[in-house]
DNA sequence: TGAATTTAGTAAAACGTTTTACTAATCTTA
DNA sequence: TAAGATTAGTAAAACGTTTTACTAAATTCA
């Protein structure tokens, strides 16, 4: 009963049809115009769409020394931003022939050179990563080696590469003019401890759009914990004049709105409140939270299209530098 | 600048070390024993070691027509309930040697059809799928083809498989008598209108728990658009007896928490509210709802562990059915 | 008409493994 | 000491493609 549907080959169709194997490859590669007569590659095409004939992927790869397959290196693919990213691109490489493989690197450095270890052979076409923390020299080995990578989120200054990611200054600012119209006079900032060029650029362009920067950034690790928790509420007390909170990431905001509710402090009327990501609970939170929304689907079809091409083209002379905005989405939580 | 490393290969080595092919093969894969002496044995996996050399996968898999590869064919990959589980399972199979490869059926059966016709040649080793609507008969044409294959969430009444799914009768069963523990007197039920065993089996757990069923069943593409939020809202209209509302799935859940702030009902003053599946939205809404949280990791693990069974014991005579109990979280929503 | 060109196709090598079937040398044991 | 068993290894085929270099026949053109 249970018989493993025999593979129809090559060889088989080229028996069965009288001709040769390199014939049949031609026409299924595209390769027989003024070399096979119509009649022979039609008869081919009928024969293959009859049997349903699907070329063997590891021979493919072995003789032509690609796999097809993209790997998506994301910071936590269960984090609904990178899978909703990683969705998206699912759906568009699968339409141009590719696979993509998954992975997390859970912001961990080890982590991530294990995957790259793994994935470095022959068996990879592309790169797509968000590298982690610390990253940069690994990163520079990993694009010395010739296949395309694109970075995702983050880039390097220092660093010629492609990548695909939020303009944040630009972001950060708009979102702290919004508020500065909507009435606050005194926003503070809640960040990431970190180098990574999000938490940076963010940092980087609150400062630059309030008059006195108040911040506070909690280690990595920490968020949601009772040391980030702790860290909040100390900058809260130092800083009651604060009249809104800007916080650089999602669960970072998770965190406060926690903290906040702890501490009965009432949104937006003692203090206004906005993060970046847009989610569900966001919008359903009582208050409903203002976000600065970041354009996945925009964002996929870039890191996509730009893999692509650099596959195409070749990485060098092609560039991939794609610095997209965020959307404003202004919620009951700014509204004094 | 950028040249490619250089892969080694077994012949390289063979030649390096003045062994034949055949030897170094043996030692890589475990079979050296009484074959081939300590002392060659050492030497090459020194070398190995030395040249970091990583056997060219397409080669195997062309060779043993294994490809190291399971597929996960989610509902929707983006939900925080499969992306969660693919997280979990990812790490697992790494373990074991083997890449996952996700992707989503939107619960449309041509999406599915498409997709398992993508994967249906030699390239994948397993499949753990979550069919879609109306997918029984494909399903089974699946299982017929040899390959090993885990049903996850949903299951089959009337056909022989593997699968890993939550207890859903059960599950109900236990939120509806806390429910009632908590002096709720009249629950609802706030269905999918669905084939697919967790709604119906839902359904039926709630059924034969409460002395009048009192249920509303959603059209799947309509929740949280206007059609479906009509029905919910005529149900609760004609049914103002209702004290709590049990909903079977998150995103029910969620549609109908916009309906009842619509509506300005208080929670759980006027209506009590328990539902499937956690997420960080449940926590942090105001007030917090009461969940049937699902087993993420022991799903992750049973389904894992399952496939790597069967793959290597062969499908027939070694079965996966596992059927895991939730766990209620008890909240803010469900106290009068 | 005959040389050059075009058309229509093929043979065979190569990609890097795994595995079967073999050999040659050494070791046991009766 | 001779036959059998064990040890230590190898040659070569096969997996299913792609591609290079070839050929033979038909067509063109001067």
């Amino acid at each position: 009963m249970k018989r493993e549907k025999q593979k129809v080959s090559i060889k088989d169709i080229a028996k069965e049809l009288g001709v040769s194997i390199t014939t049949i490859s031609f026409v299924i590669n595209g390769k027989a115009k003024n070399r096979i007569s119509e009649k022979v590659i039609k008869k081919i095409e009928d024969y293959i769409e009859k049997v349903g004939y699907r070329p063997n992927s590891s021979a493919q790869s072995l003789r032509t020394g690609k796999s097809q397959t993209i790997v998506f290196m994301a910071e936590d693919i269960s984090d609904p931003f990178f899978s909703t990213v990683a969705k998206e691109m699912e759906g568009l490489a699968f339409k141009h022939g590719y696979r993509i493989i998954y992975c997390s690197t859970e912001n961990k450095k080890e982590r991530a050179l294990e995957l790259l270890d793994l994935f470095k052979d022959k068996e990879v076409d592309a790169f797509i990563i968000t590298p982690p923390e610390d990253f940069e020299e690994e990163t520079r080995t990993l694009i010395a080696e010739g296949k395309p990578v694109v970075l995702f989120d983050r880039y390097y200054h220092r660093m010629d590469h492609h990548y695909v990611v939020l303009d944040n200054v630009v972001s950060t600012k708009a979102a702290v003019e919004f508020l500065k119209s909507k009435g606050f006079k005194n926003i503070g900032f809640v960040g990431l401890k970190s180098k990574l060029s999000p938490m940076e650029d963010r940092l980087k362009g609150y400062r630059e759009s309030v008059p006195v920067p108040k911040s506070v950034l909690i280690k990595f690790n920490s968020v949601g914990k009772g040391v980030g928790n702790k860290q909040l509420e100390d900058f809260l007390d130092q800083h009651p004049e604060l009249d809104a909170l800007l916080f650089a990431t999602n669960s970072l905001a998770i965190a406060g709105l926690r903290v906040l509710k702890a501490k009965n402090i009432l949104i937006p009327a003692e203090l206004g409140v906005a993060t970046f990501d847009d989610r569900e609970l966001f919008e359903l939170h009582s208050p409903s939270i203002s976000v600065i929304s970041q354009p996945v689907s925009a964002l996929a079809k870039e890191l996509i299209k730009g893999t692509l091409k650099l596959l195409e083209i070749g990485v060098d002379p092609f560039e991939v530098k794609k610095s997209l905005k965020g959307t404003l989405i202004p919620r009951a939580s700014t509204e004094k």
